[in-house]
DNA sequence: CCAATTGTTATTTA
DNA sequence: ATAAATAACAATTG
């Protein structure tokens, strides 16, 4: 579920214990999301730890701890962070839990494609440092998303937009709602873009990346099912999912159907196959 | 029972 | 050998 900004949401929600001690942590050893963890190593090194700060980078969050400890999530495609009241007794899923005084720190996912990763150390770890350079950064250039997309000129386009090693951060709705709007059909072969829809796209995934992180992020209620209340009906996220749902802007019927492997919703009035 | 799911990764195919 | 496509992972919901 989660992507760019979404990740964001979730981080600043466990930026309420910034500050505090962690009193003991809880977690379900042998689940999935524990899978290459040393899980001893993170229990004896967060236990008294104080939470110091966070950051996201890409769909991966990083918690770091006094006495040099490093805490990656990534929720996978159903995780979530939630912080509940000190006295609340966990819920189904829910597989790790930082105990604080005053609050309890939740990482619950269902399906476990999620991640917990832990690093000792004076320096944040090398599955941290190693994340591609952000969409909103400058060393995101048109001139590198160029070179990208004829590494990977026989892939749909919509594919490409995928391949965090490039494009962190951007999941299934946010590649649709950039495709969208730079007007590019997603099962364009990547090579065959033109210079001047490089251009374009380059532009549209830094927009759609910007606003998602205002509209989003920077709420502090709900997500999933709410988030519709935080985007407006001039995304095309406001429609992709219903049957019979129309283009925002042509007000044509918009399409459904798997693309690289994903389902993909476009626009075919506004997308067209050739280039224009 | 069947099909779906906002993600990654191992395996298979071309 | 490389890139692209596919299957698998797990749990729930419609």
């Amino acid at each position: 579920m989660p992507e760019l900004a979404e990740v964001e949401f979730f981080r600043k929600r466990w930026s309420a214990g910034h500050g505090a001690k962690v009193l003991s942590v809880q977690l379900h050893e042998g689940k999935k999301i524990f899978r290459g963890c040393d899980t001893a190593l993170l229990i004896k090194k967060l236990t008294g730890a104080k939470l110091l700060d966070s950051e996201t980078a890409a769909k991966q969050m990083l918690f770091h701890f006094s006495g040099g400890g490093w805490l990656g999530i990534h929720l996978g495609m159903s995780g979530e962070l939630r912080v509940e009241p000190a006295a609340y007794p966990s819920a189904k899923h829910d597989h790790f839990v930082l105990v604080q005084k005053h609050r309890q720190l939740v990482f619950n996912d269902p399906r476990m494609f999620g991640r917990v990763q832990f690093a000792s150390g004076p320096k944040p770890p090398a599955w941290w440092t190693k994340i591609a350079p952000a969409v909103l950064s400058s060393k995101f250039t048109p001139a590198m998303v160029a070179d990208f997309l004829g590494r990977r000129s026989r892939a749909p386009i919509k594919a490409v937009l995928l391949m965090q090693e490039r494009f962190p951060g951007i999941g299934n709705w946010m590649a649709d709602e950039i495709l969208w709007r730079a007007a590019i059909h997603p099962k364009r072969p990547a090579g065959s873009l033109t210079p001047s829809e490089i251009r374009t796209l380059h532009r549209k995934c830094r927009h759609v990346c910007k606003l998602a992180l205002e509209m989003i992020a920077g709420k502090g209620g709900k997500l999933p099912p709410e988030l519709n209340r935080y985007i407006p009906k001039t995304w095309l996220f406001r429609h992709r999912w219903k049957n019979g749902g129309l283009c925002p802007i042509t007000k044509k019927p918009l399409i459904r159907e798997e693309v690289g492997g994903r389902t993909t919703c476009w626009s075919p009035a506004r997308q067209k196959l050739r280039a224009r």
